[in-house]
DNA sequence: CCTACTTGCAACAACGCTGATGCATGTCGT
DNA sequence: ACGACATGCATCAGCGTTGTTGCAAGTAGG
């Protein structure tokens, strides 16, 4: 089994990825050189903590994968799935506002694209009882009902208004199921 | 006034305009020789038309503007609100089909800046036209509106599924007026 | 037909960035 | 207290990219 960390080093690796989600939020080609500057250490720290960009880039996005999936299986698939949806928005919404970059970035890696997959297998379980229950129209396609949904997520944390993350979900919530028309 | 450009060099700027929009879609940080490769001629050629990368990025994002505000401009204000709002988003979403890079990279140019403020009152004076008729609710934040209209274009766009574009259009309106609910 | 312009080629300088190194100093954990 | 590890510094090589140049050959438009 792996040897924990020592704390400082964790405390840098902590500092690093925090730093680089923020900068290349940014600016998506931003240097080594500058996650170092934002994260408070030297670029060769960087560099020792994380062999390559492309190894840092990685483990960004595997840090927020796991954030992901955690705030996913947070919500039990006995919950009522009104409820659930509420639940999991306001989950999906508070790690998206933080590592929204790390998100959205396309990676070949696995463990990544494994927590993705569980994802939409419970983001599919959840809007097939939704629909069962009354909560989603049965007549709308369920791939397009997921995307409009994804969409919502990601225009709601892409410019936060300072509100409150629960109201951000109920809102997205409400629109997501009764549209802004009549 | 300026002197009518030759055909062959109409015929370049365009190929390489068209090019950079598919090749940096794909990857943002393509260089200008992919982009000149793309463009069938030479990167020197591309220099000689665009003086610099950020010069050539101008120019992308100037001229999807232009298709946009047309886009928005082609329907008249006097059109029935509903039906105004079908028309613009089809001719959007054509746009955006095919500029969809330009049109969302940020950029400092002015006539760029000067087109969405104008698509902007436009698209403001059309949902309170749709309030004012009942097309739209009137409890509901008109900006957060607009920001679910975009964010469902942008979805549309972004992942097209050989549809039909007023298809994807009447989809697109149902959906923003009625939800994915009962 | 002819002039002016366009384009491709090869080459070059300059630049920023990445990844790596050795050594001195500081920190952590037992 | 001490050994092992972490970190900062300065430096370096290598790389890809950008922007530029001169010249020869091709094309457009009057």
């Amino acid at each position: 089994m792996e040897r924990t960390k020592r704390a400082d080093t964790e405390r840098t690796e902590q500092a690093i990825l925090r730093a680089a989600e923020r900068v290349l939020a940014d600016d998506p080609a931003a240097s080594m050189e500058r996650i170092a500057a934002a994260s408070g250490v030297a670029r060769t720290t960087v560099h020792r903590r994380f062999a390559t960009r492309e190894a840092l880039l990685d483990a960004l996005s595997v840090w927020a994968a796991r954030q992901f999936g955690a705030a996913v299986d947070a919500v039990p698939d006995a919950a009522p799935p009104l409820v659930a949806l509420h639940q999991v928005t306001a989950n999906v919404l508070r790690v998206k506002l933080g590592w929204g970059f790390a998100m959205s970035r396309p990676t070949t890696n696995t463990e990544v694209a494994d927590v993705h997959a569980h994802v939409l297998d419970r983001c599919i379980g959840l809007f097939r009882r939704a629909r069962d229950t009354g909560v989603l129209r049965a007549d709308v396609d369920p791939d397009w009902a997921r995307r409009v949904y994804y969409a919502l997520i990601h225009e709601t944390a892409d410019r936060r208004d300072d509100t409150d993350v629960d109201a951000l979900a109920a809102r997205l919530v409400d629109t997501l199921l009764r549209g802004v028309g009549p």
